[in-house]
RNA sequence: GUGCCCAUAGCUCAGUCGGUUAGAGCGCCUGGUUGUGGUCCAGGAGGUCGCCGGUUCAAAUCCGGCUGGGCACCCCA
């Protein structure tokens, strides 16, 4: 029989893994909270639909990375490769619009059939939160700096920037695609092959071609400051401002752009040299059309999500687990009496690891293991006196306490 | 989907020009210690060298295919 193995690009969160995964999680929850953000969760499937209308019939997340299938019912759903769209679903579902403004943190995996490389995975987990109803750039600002704040927590900031654009509003953007798709196809022989397809189906991704010679070429593009119109301008600059104010630096980036209609003034995202390619760690922006997009009411948005395994491949630093004592009973009446000295320590707060099964040298080593500061020894001897026999594990020192008095003793 | 690199003990890895019984460190097990872990000492177990085929007197080693993994492209968190 064939190795019994993990699904490409699945893994399994053991122990300390997934101590530093929740560290993440923990941390940027706390983080949202602190702007009142409050926390909801989506369902981990939706209908197809759900995403194939809003992140775009084009784009490659929809027409080949999403994990689709027919339930019983013969209805198509998906595994949800983003949280945004659920949220904006749930908005509508439940006629949220009376309860704007509303602000919403969310932690989950999501799903993505990609070959997996460092940084990306086929079921990877996310944190986002998601401002709805608010139009104006301070949306915008209150949003970035609660990314910042996160990252700040983690203690990662320092090896990311912030990079900004705008995708202006519709009018700038159908300007701007005219100008570019004039410009490009004057040159669309010295672009590449890949250039010449975009140029096709979304214009704007040809600012972020990584290929040379589309590089070379774009580098001469019309800039979309040229395109962006009074309001547009307005807005962004307003949004610059509100960063300068908070010292939250940040660099421009004209290539910064998103593939989706709805999408529009505000992107960023904060980024990193320090994980390979996959240098985004948090990203997002203002998605005002989304909500209508998917036949809600006009509804302003703005939000990020982050990638928590990259962010946990940052963040070195994570607490520690708290100490765990280690019961160690020897000998039949000691195993009897233990389970209800287990369970009063416990109830008392105190962390118990009951040594299960082995001679006493087998639960010592167990409680060395586990790296227990403190052993409580209960044999036939203690039972005898009304007492246990307190371990420090570090320096071997050994006391008697009576047993009535050791949660007191147990407790630091 | 495309490209490059990789696959030897539970883990991390050596393995010379193709040549005798494939090694190390860590981990694991036993004993030194019948109620004492970690440290120390002594001993031990553990391998279809990813799989299939080819070349050869001889393959962990060379060649091909497959499977799996990593990285990069693409895309994105």
């Amino acid at each position: 029989m064939a190795k019994l193995r993990a699904v490409r690009g699945t893994q399994d969160l053991l122990p300390e893994a997934w101590a530093r995964h929740h560290h993440v999680e923990k941390t940027a929850r706390r983080v949202a909270f602190l702007f009142n953000y409050r926390s909801v969760a989506t369902p981990i499937f939706e209908f197809t639909d759900v995403f194939a209308r809003t992140l775009g019939e084009t784009s490659d997340v929809v027409t080949k990375e999403m994990y689709t299938f027919a339930d019983k019912g013969g209805e198509s759903l998906t595994l949800r490769p983003e949280n945004t769209a659920g949220v904006a679903r749930a908005f509508i579902s439940g006629n949220l619009q009376q309860q704007l403004p509303l602000k919403y943190f969310y932690s989950g995996p999501m799903f993505r059939h990609e070959r997996p490389q460092k940084g990306r995975l086929r079921q990877f987990h996310q944190i986002g939160i998601e401002l709805l109803g608010v139009p104006v750039p301070a949306a915008d600002i209150e949003v970035i700096q609660a990314g910042a704040h996160v990252l700040d927590a983690l203690g990662v900031r320092d090896v990311t920037r912030l990079e900004l654009n705008t995708l202006g509003d519709a009018e700038s953007r159908t300007a701007y695609r005219e100008a570019l798709v004039a410009y490009f196809t004057c040159r669309q022989s010295e672009l590449s092959e890949e250039g010449r397809s975009r140029l096709l189906r979304n214009p704007l991704r040809l600012l972020d071609s990584k290929d040379g010679r589309d590089r070379a070429i774009s580098a001469e593009a019309p800039r979309y400051d040229d395109y962006l119109n009074a309001f547009s301008a307005d807005f962004f600059a307003e949004v610059c401002e509100g960063l300068d104010t908070l010292g939250i630096a940040y660099r421009r980036n004209p290539r910064l752009v998103r593939g989706l209609d709805y999408y529009g003034h505000t992107a960023f995202e904060f980024v990193t040299d320090a994980l390979g390619a996959q240098g985004a760690v948090i990203a997002g922006g203002r998605y005002d059309g989304l909500i209508s997009t998917m036949g809600g009411p006009l509804t302003p948005g703005i939000g990020w999500a982050g990638g928590i395994e990259r962010l946990a491949m940052l963040a070195t630093d994570y607490p520690e687990a708290p100490p765990v004592v280690s019961l160690v009973p020897v000998g039949p009446a000691a195993e009897k009496a233990a389970l209800p000295l287990a369970d009063s320590l416990r109830r008392a707060g105190i962390a118990v690891d009951l040594g299960l099964s082995g001679n006493l040298k087998r639960r010592m080593q167990q409680a060395n293991r586990i790296g227990a500061q403190l052993a409580v020894l209960l044999g036939d001897d203690e039972i005898a006196k009304g007492v246990a026999t307190l371990r420090d594990m570090k320096d071997g020192a050994q006391r008697e306490v009576p047993i009535d008095q050791l949660a007191a003793a147990l407790t630091p």
